[in-house]
DNA sequence: TCTATTGAGGACCATTTTAGTCCCCTATCG
DNA sequence: CGATAGGGGACTAAAATGGTCCTCAATAGA
């Protein structure tokens, strides 16, 4: 399924909302009630975000959260991130290759570049794209082309 | 993280496997040995793939598995969904949406143009590149350009 | 200074998912 | 027939996930 997990959903769901209204701090029981996700969820969530500086917060009353940089600097690969850690499809695709499996492996540069291709993907997309609301139901279009995969020929 | 499961993983490494040597049938103790992974669990990961229309599979002495087409036509959204389903970013990415947020969401509609951008990358590498050593360490060329999200200028 | 508000941090539990193993049945070949 | 394969599915252990709650800390304003 290569899912996202529910969290990082709540997570891109809430930066959008708060992405709408930049100037205004937002506390985390408005925010709530605007997505429709019980409280301490959202609160949850919304710690994380912080924690990976995507989000301000700032205490008290009048306090709440607001973003910590524009909607046009913050991409998907950062909320996932900040919920779920630096995506990275298999387990030796991130740095440390703890995996002792290399050498009848096989497939792992391969796996490793389709995994860089997804994370300049979603590298590309940011907040400002996913905030902004397309309520026409168009079929992507899709300037993307087959990954190149390293093959001598073109070395 | 957008991790794959580890049998995806494995499913990956032994289908390149199979590919390698596409003439002849492949036992699961056989493969579990060239690849270096408990018999059951291999053995499990086989039987997805048989049922996932990917492998063919004989029984009796001399049987084994083989590819059920070649190694350019099975792609990796093919294993990936053989299994884990189908690939899907977001809960309400697949057809049926029973996601009763939509509302208050906001962002549905980008992230399923984002998942359909995964989708086809993903369609666009086959077995056979997975299966093709590399041992070329480069950086991988990139093609793709950011995923056009519908704004309405566009339209 | 006191109080109401709002976030920080982390403990905690229930549930689901995942990984892995095992057993018994069926098919094929010689 | 018997040896060698795979098919199906039950089962368990372990881990990840989702969600809740409680206590502490900071801030603003009366």
């Amino acid at each position: 399924m290569l899912k996202l997990s529910r969290l990082t959903d709540y997570a891109a769901v809430v930066m959008a909302q708060i992405a709408r209204y930049p100037e205004q701090a937002h506390a985390a029981t408005e925010l709530a009630e605007a997505v429709q996700l019980p409280h301490p969820t959202v609160s949850k969530t919304l710690k994380m975000l912080v924690r990976a500086g995507l989000l301000e917060s700032r205490r008290g009353s009048l306090g709440g959260y607001r973003l910590a940089r524009p909607a046009t600097l913050i991409t998907a690969s950062d909320i996932i991130g900040a919920i779920e850690g630096p995506v990275a499809m298999t387990e030796c695709s991130h740095a440390d290759g703890d995996c002792d499996l290399v050498a009848t492996c096989g497939v792992a540069d391969n796996w490793q570049r389709v995994s860089l291709a997804i994370r300049t993907l979603l590298d590309s997309v940011t907040l400002a794209h996913l905030a902004q609301e397309s309520p026409l139901k168009l079929p992507v279009q899709l300037p993307i082309q087959s990954v190149t995969l390293a093959s001598r020929a073109e070395i």
